[in-house]
DNA sequence: CTGAAAGCGCTAACAT
DNA sequence: ATGTTAGCGCTTTCAG
C-alpha cells in the first residue's frame, strides 16, 4: 500500500480511501490510485483492515452434522444471506460432539467472527454467554439453547405432529403406530408431544403397544414396523416421525403393497415418485438458515441488549407419491 | 495482552509463548499467565496473530451451488479434513454464476486465505494464475479448470459410464436408450464418451433416435422417456447419465411397472426403497472432498511450484432397489 | 479534500 | 529462559 501510495505520489491515506471508495476523494487522485494499485498489483489486505477498524465481516455456522444435508441446506441458505450483506460464512461441524462444539465455537470467537449460528448439540451453552457479553452474539438453529438466553429458529414440530395426526384420528383411523427415534432429542419430544396433544383432542390415549421410540436408523425402524404388524392387529395408519423412520417402515410395507396410511414429518428427496401416496409435515429448511441469518446481522447491527426472541417456522401437510402429483 | 502481561508480572512476549504453549517456557510462569488470562477474560485474536506472522489458517471453498447436496457433502467433508489439520474453511456459493465466482474468489484471497477449493462455474480460470503465483494455490474438483493448470480431484465419468454401458451390451441388450443432461457440462460429456467407447468396442453404433441429450430437469427426463416410449420400439435398456434424469426415467417407468433395465449415473437417497432393482454407478462423494483438501494442505505445506496434477477418483457398480438389498 | 502520526493485537528478530 | 524493539497492513484520529 506505502508502494502504491508512492507510485500514485499520494498519501497512504488517500490510498486507502480510493480504495475502499471512501466519498470526497478527488476523482482525478482515485483513478490514479487505481491505475497505481494494477499496474503493482496490489491487492488490499482485509484482515489488516478489520484488525484496526474492529469490523467483523464473518459468521461462523457451527452445525452438529454438516454432511446431514438438512443442515447442509440450512448452511448454504445462511452463506447466500451472509454474502448478500457483504458477510462470508465460516462453516464447521461438530459431528454431534459437544466437546469438539464448545471448542470450534471459541475458535471462532478467536477469528472475531460477527456472530455464531449453532446447531446445538451440546446440553449446556452457557461458555457462549461470556462471548455473547463481549459482543459475539448467537443465534440457535433447529433445536434449542440451553442454560442460555439467546435468539433462536425453530420449526414448528409439535404443531406439524399434530395436524398430522389430527387428520389421522379425523379421518376414523383407530388403530394408529407412532414410531419416534429418541425421545432425547428436543425435535422427538416435540413431536411426540404434539401427537398426544391430537389423541388428547379426539378424546383418546396412545396405544403403547403401537407406540415405539429410540429409532435411530431406518434399519430399526423397518424391525419396529415388522414387529409391529407380526404382532398386533395391523394398524391403519402410521405416523412417522422423521424421515430415517420414514425410510424404514417404506422399506418394510413397499414390498407387501400394503395401503396403511402413511403420515410422516419431514420431505426426501424422490417422495414425489413413491408408488403409493404419503402425507407429509413439510417445511421450508432454507428458510430456517435466511431466518438464523438475519437475526443475527440484525442483532450484531442493533445492540445485544435486546431481547432475545424465538421463532417458530411453520410447518404445512402435502401429498407425495402415487399419482397425486404428476411429473411434480 | 498487556493487561494479562502486567497481571502476570511478566514481558508481553511470555504471555505470547504461554498463550501459544510454546517450548521453553517456564512452567511457573505459563501457569501464571494462564491464571491471569482466565481472571482478565482474554482471548487471543488470531486475526492479528496472522497478520504479523502471515500464517494462513482458512481454506476457501468456492461452489457452484452449495444447495446441491452433492456438492455440500464435498464441502463438508472438506471441512472436516481442515479442521483435522488445524485449519477452518470459509465457504461461498456462486451459484452457477462465473462473475459471482471470480468476485468470490477474489475476495477470499483478500482474506489471505491459504488456499481455494472450486467447484468451477467459470469456463476460464486464468484469473486465478495471479494468485497462485502470489502463494495462493487452488484445487479444481469435480469439473476441470480452464486456462489455468492447477491440482484437480476428478471422478472417472468416462470409465463408469463405461463399464455401465458395457454391462448393459454384454447382457445382450440390442436397443438402449442414453439419456443425458447438456453435454456443455464437462461431466456430461466425459460420460458419453464412455458410453460411445462401450459401443465402439462391442463393434456397435449409438441409435441416434435412442440417444437424448439436454435433459435438464426430471421432468425434461421424464418427457424424453415417455416420447421414446410412445414413438418407437420400446428400449430394453436405458442408461441414465445423472441422478436428475433417473428421477425423471423413474417417474415415467414406476407406474408403468416396467421391466426395462435401468443403469444410471448417480446414487440417490432412497434408491434402496425403489421396487424395481436398478443398477447404478456409486462413487464416494465425500472422498472427493477430502482429497482435494489434502492435496490443497499438502500443495500449501511444500511449495507450489511442485508440477500440478490430476486424480481421477473410480466409480463402482452397484445393484439397488427390488429385493436385492434388503434393510441395506 | 488531503496528509501525518499513532496504533489495532500480535509475533519475528534480535538481544540478554 | 525471558525481555526489547520493531513492524505486519491497514484505519483512525486530528490537522491542514
Amino acid at each position: 500500500m506505502v508502494d502504491v501510495a508512492a507510485h500514485a505520489g499520494v498519501s497512504l491515506k488517500t490510498v486507502s480511501r480510493a480504495i475502499n471508495s471512501e466519498p470526497h476523494v478527488d476523482p482525478v487522485l482515485a483513478a490514479r490510485v487505481a491505475a497505481s494499485a494494477e499496474v503493482l498489483g496490489y491487492h488490499r489486505n482485509s484482515l489488516a483492515a478489520s484488525l484496526r477498524s474492529g469490523a467483523r465481516d464473518t459468521i461462523g455456522f457451527l452445525s452438529a452434522d454438516l454432511s446431514n444435508s438438512f443442515y447442509s441446506h440450512i448452511a448454504a441458505a445462511a452463506s447466500a444471506v451472509a454474502v448478500e450483506h457483504g458477510m462470508q460464512l465460516i462453516v464447521a461441524s461438530s459431528e454431534e460432539d459437544a466437546n469438539a462444539e464448545k471448542a470450534l465455537a471459541l475458535d471462532f470467537c478467536q477469528r472475531r467472527v460477527g456472530g455464531l449460528i449453532v446447531v446445538p448439540t451440546a446440553s449446556d451453552h452457557s461458555y457462549l454467554a461470556t462471548e455473547m457479553e463481549r459482543g459475539t452474539p448467537s443465534v440457535f438453529v433447529d433445536r434449542p439453547a440451553h442454560g442460555i438466553d439467546a435468539d433462536q429458529v425453530l420449526l414448528d414440530n409439535r404443531g406439524g405432529a399434530y395436524a398430522a395426526v389430527k387428520e389421522l384420528l379425523s379421518a376414523g383411523h383407530e388403530r394408529i403406530a407412532l414410531l419416534f427415534d429418541s425421545l432425547d432429542i428436543y425435535t422427538m419430544a416435540e413431536r411426540r408431544a404434539g401427537a398426544c396433544a391430537a389423541f388428547a383432542d379426539a378424546g383418546r390415549a396412545l396405544d403403547p403397544r403401537l407406540t415405539v421410540s429410540g429409532l435411530h436408523t431406518p434399519e430399526a425402524a423397518r424391525a419396529a414396523m415388522e414387529r409391529i404388524l407380526a404382532h398386533e392387529p395391523a394398524p391403519t395408519a402410521v405416523f412417522c416421525a422423521n424421515n430415517r423412520v420414514t425410510i424404514g417402515v417404506l422399506e418394510q410395507l413397499l414390498p407387501l403393497r400394503s395401503d396403511i396410511a402413511l403420515s410422516c414429518f419431514d420431505d426426501f428427496e424422490l417422495s414425489r415418485v413413491l408408488p403409493r401416496a404419503i402425507r407429509i409435515v413439510d417445511y421450508d429448511t432454507a428458510e430456517l438458515g435466511r431466518r438464523a441469518t438475519k437475526m443475527l446481522i440484525e442483532r450484531i447491527a442493533t445492540d445485544a441488549s435486546a431481547k432475545s426472541s424465538t421463532e417458530l417456522l411453520p410447518t404445512r401437510l402435502i401429498t407425495r407419491g402415487g399419482t397425486s402429483t404428476p411429473g411434480g
